[in-house]
DNA sequence: CCTACCGATCGGTAGG
DNA sequence: CCTACCGATCGGTAGG
């Protein structure tokens, strides 16, 4: 886990100003100019205070990445539960920042590919590995017979996709707590639409 | 149904060309000219067979919408079908769209926010009707006592979301075809991943 | 389908 | 944090 220095007021305003401009327009989409003017500052002066615009959508990504691991292997730190209980533990986690943060993670799931060489290869290597992480929980659940699936990276990828689509829909104001779509989320997922599957 | 005339083979080609780029680097971030090399031509000839670049994108996202709502009604055509057969055909038909062109699929989910005032509310118009219909097929499967589940709308979208995410890593060239994937998707979806659920 | 070009806007910098 | 500006590139057009 490396760890992230705190950043000062204005960077982290920056970062969250840009974040929610990036999930509306797309990254290419957004100018400096925008993010300058969202923040009552001219274009010029964010630089005395960032580097680049890519350095920003940088943050996000690999901030959010570490999120996503540090909520799983919490869910995950007792190896003799129940396959099923763990699973249940790192879909609520997963949820949890997904729905803490809507806005960075919608860049974190979709704005990525704007990162250049190395970083964008860095980025789909840590993606890789968490679902990974996911893909060898099922398959572990399907050793003990608690879960089953034809295909554990399917279902890996498949689980990790319903999980995914919530930034496009949620609204920290609407019905449903964050605990309860986790909750109906694993549900679901763990039991299907089928009556008496 | 608007039927939509057919494309001279020039103006596919462009179509066919910068969708591939649209969906590797975004609308936003491709630009005539590359799109231009990308066909050997210069940037100002394309100009002879489209009128703008969102033009290409409107027919990308309206084309695919047409595809959508076609398999659809197919699916569903026998409305006295068990409904967990007509589900299962409707994720079929949604699937072989999605993979009998995954770039246009792609473009199709996420670079719509690109179109422009009215086209971009008249596509979330049609995108919203596509939603109703799974969710009210849904609702009837509810009804008839075939499916199960606490919130219709809620499992709409989880349903919707595992198979949007197939583009993401679906190959052509893959190990599964896609009446094979449609197939799986399906089975966990109304099954779920829990043993003896 | 090309050549030559337009005005607009881009990310970013220098100097204060 | 601002003013003033850089070179590059953008989508698109005129005229042939």
């Amino acid at each position: 886990m490396s760890t992230t220095a705190p950043l000062r007021p204005r960077k982290a305003q920056i970062d969250r100003t840009a974040t929610a401009l990036f999930r509306a327009r797309g990254f290419a989409a957004t100018s400096m100019r925008e993010l300058a003017t969202a923040l009552g500052l001219e274009a010029g002066s964010l630089y005395s205070h960032i580097k680049s615009k890519e350095e920003i959508l940088h943050r996000v990504c690999f901030g959010l990445a570490e999120s996503f691991f540090a909520g799983f292997a919490a869910a995950t730190l007792d190896a003799t539960a129940p396959v099923a209980t763990q699973l249940r533990q790192a879909i609520e986690a997963h949820v949890r920042v997904l729905t803490s943060d809507s806005a960075a993670s919608a860049v974190f799931l979709h704005e990525w590919r704007h990162l250049s060489e190395p970083a964008r290869g860095e980025f789909l290597a840590l993606r890789d590995r968490y679902e990974a992480a996911f893909r060898e929980l099922i398959a572990k659940g399907v050793a003990a017979g608690e879960l089953h699936t034809p295909d554990t990276a399917f279902a890996a990828l498949t689980l990790l996709a319903s999980l995914n689509w919530l930034p496009a829909w949620y609204r920290p104001e609407g019905k449903l707590a964050p605990d309860e779509i986790a909750h109906r989320l694993a549900e679901q997922l763990l039991s299907g639409l089928r009556h008496d599957g």
